[in-house]
DNA sequence: TCACGTTTGTTAGTAGACCTTCCTTACAAA
DNA sequence: TTTGTAAGGAAGGTCTACTAACAAACGTGA
């Protein structure tokens, strides 16, 4: 038994806040609220005042009030009686008007074209368009963009809320992409500035993560923590985890293509040279073209041998990032001709055998819900949230 | 140029909430107001009145309120005029009484004592007690545990706040013990029993994550990214990503000493068995007694090429957690001499290796500034955070 | 058939929280 | 002594959500 006086920090100005803060005033807490009613109604569909007020805490008094708002500001609309018949007053059910507005979403995946569509509230598509890139960047491309977002916001039917882009590339919570060297943009401000030129709430994101968030939303992901791999052209990833999307110090979390996975030393096969300068990246065994190299003119069973050993690969660089964040899903997003089978259940088998059981044993790993529309339907997410709170 | 209607899921009823809210009602605006105020008292030390409503934000009127509502409590006291000679009505500093309350901090990590401290409001050790196990498990060692607590009680000289308690194991928010197999707890709702029991406060939480606090506030771990791994008998970490700890799906993240870091075909040496039941898991290699039991009798020279060596394979695990998170610091708690050497070294020179140059580049890897009290500075943590909302 | 209980949604009044505006106090500089 | 600046507090207003009470509408059971 010892006694100590040393403090572990001067006796003043410890530590530092673990989660910026700010002040929170009363509207504050109302603009929640009202999410909180339009989110209600987005998951469930319809459901009465008193439906709403029960799952949300609020008193039918507050409820009322919330609705009235939405009402007047048409998101929102009575839809009529309840025809079930209980005792005591029938319910005047509401419901979202998810056909009165229109999102404009982008997806700039693909280096060759910038594919858009005008999207109804609940994700469907309304009418597509796309541009052939050309080879433009920088301000080529922003132009090109502009004019593409403007196309959209003309073909749409309904007034739209806001404008969505999934950009490769790391970009921050403003919208500003740091850097995307595939469309040679550094420090731009895309979101302030199509803002400002296009007139409209614009909201941008990387594309993985927007990816992530249309699995999350309008697909399949579980929430309490999961990771969305996407494979095309490179290799990145999107993760939420206890419910929200990880961004990292750079805002280049999931960023795993280039994680060395094959070694010098390894015996069955030597390591690639990888476009990021180094070599054995994830990128340079998983990619989509990397991947029909392996298997052009090999036999089906040839084929899925080799498949198979990028799995593991795969496997055994996710078993970290699996048991670290106790993960209860990993989605692959990609031609499911390649990776939803042999690699897919190779990765998992891997990941199973590298991990903890009680991690390993209920992870899911699956192809994701949704197609080549999912940064589509994410870049919707992203406008959903931003504009009115429901995600 | 194609148009759909097909949507991406039913026309209602998509999707679910992206973080679980609840209702916010000007109270709870209040109290977080209330936790801003003290929590820049708690990190800057001192401060006048107008000096906490320029930064918060909040307008002198409403930080006067608070602070006058924190004064009738006794945790904030005026500490007179400043002396500084500027123009203007001279302002009155007001600070948080660090040294009017006193915290409760029990660290359960060894196998073999219960160690505790009544600590000050800034992490210094003002008595300590600690008792031998010897072996209870159960009910008996939750008896030795609560006997603990009243001892440390009885021994503060000031009003005590709240009790902290850092167990190994899965323990899920509320403090409920989910399982610590050494302890013999399952499914136990330690934090509520004891609060009852104690008749103060108690908050409990995983000793890898409860240091990660500790290291978080008290020490020098960077907020947008840091990982914490805590090395002793076993292997653990804890996890902050962006501003918060990271729990998982099973409140088990940061479980990572039991992923597969040496494979059965490795050439230079054979994996060994593992409590798990399992072999080659990186506690077989990194935990204190592996480490100790690799290096014994080595010359100097010997031993580093052994250190160096397990921090490759640590390294290698390292990486793909790195990569995906964007993290910007690792920290190593743990015996220094087994640690900050060629383990550290040559663990950091492999995750630079085997990751982008903008992840791995700046990235620290280094040990954490608190000694083995750590684990209590962060139980205390998370007193101040449960019952004070600073941090 | 009809009183009764149940449920819905609204109206009226209350309490809390913050803001803006204005005032007093206190000091330094001219 | 005058002037300008800054701190702190008091008064009044706005916003938010709550409780209490009530009317409307419906099923149920005597």
């Amino acid at each position: 038994m010892t006694a100590t006086t040393q403090p572990l920090a001067a006796a003043h100005g410890v530590g530092r806040a673990l989660r910026p803060t700010g002040k929170v005033l009363p509207e504050h807490a109302r603009a929640h609220n009202r999410s909180l009613v339009l989110a209600h109604l987005f998951h469930t569909g319809h459901a009465s005042r008193a439906d709403i007020a029960r799952s949300t805490g609020l008193t039918r008094v507050t409820v009322s009030g919330l609705v009235a708002e939405l009402i007047a500001e048409g998101l929102v609309e009575e839809l009529g009686v309840r025809v079930e018949g209980k005792v005591g007053k029938p319910a005047t059910l509401v419901g979202m008007r998810t056909e009165a507005f229109q999102i404009v979403a982008v997806d700039l995946t693909d280096d060759a074209h910038l594919r858009g569509a005008v999207m109804t509230l609940v994700g469907a598509v309304v009418a597509r368009r796309s541009v052939a890139l050309e080879g433009r960047t920088g301000q080529a491309a922003t132009d090109l963009l502009e004019s593409l977002c403007r196309d959209l916001l003309a073909v749409a039917t309904r007034p739209v809320i806001g404008v969505g882009i999934a950009s490769p590339g790391v970009i921050d919570v403003d919208g500003t992409v740091v850097q995307a060297p595939n469309r040679g943009w550094y420090d731009l401000p895309l979101a302030a500035d199509l803002t400002e030129s296009l007139g409209v709430p614009v909201h941008v994101a990387n594309d993985a993560n927007t990816r992530a968030l249309g699995e999350f939303t309008y697909g399949s992901a579980a929430g309490s923590g999961c990771m969305v791999l996407t494979i095309g052209e490179g290799v990145g990833a999107g993760i939420v985890v206890d419910g929200a999307l990880v961004l990292g110090r750079h805002h280049a979390a999931g960023e795993i293509g280039h994680v060395t996975v094959v070694d010098g030393d390894a015996r069955d096969e030597p390591p690639l040279d990888c476009a990021c300068g180094r070599s054995g990246c994830l990128e340079t065994v998983l990619s989509v073209p990397a991947l029909r190299r392996r298997t052009a003119g090999l036999s089906t069973e040839d084929s899925d041998a080799a498949l198979a050993s990028v799995g593991r690969l795969l496997g055994i660089a996710l078993a970290p990032v699996v048991s670290a964040l106790d993960l209860a899903e990993v989605l692959l997003s990609g031609p499911p001709e390649l990776l939803d089978g042999a690699l897919r259940e190779s990765a998992l088998a891997t990941v199973r055998a590298r991990t903890m059981p009680v991690i390993g044993h209920g992870l899911a790993l699956r192809m994701g819900s949704l197609d080549e529309d999912g940064a589509l339907a994410g870049a919707a997410v992203l406008v959903l949230s931003g504009q009115l709170g429901v995600s």
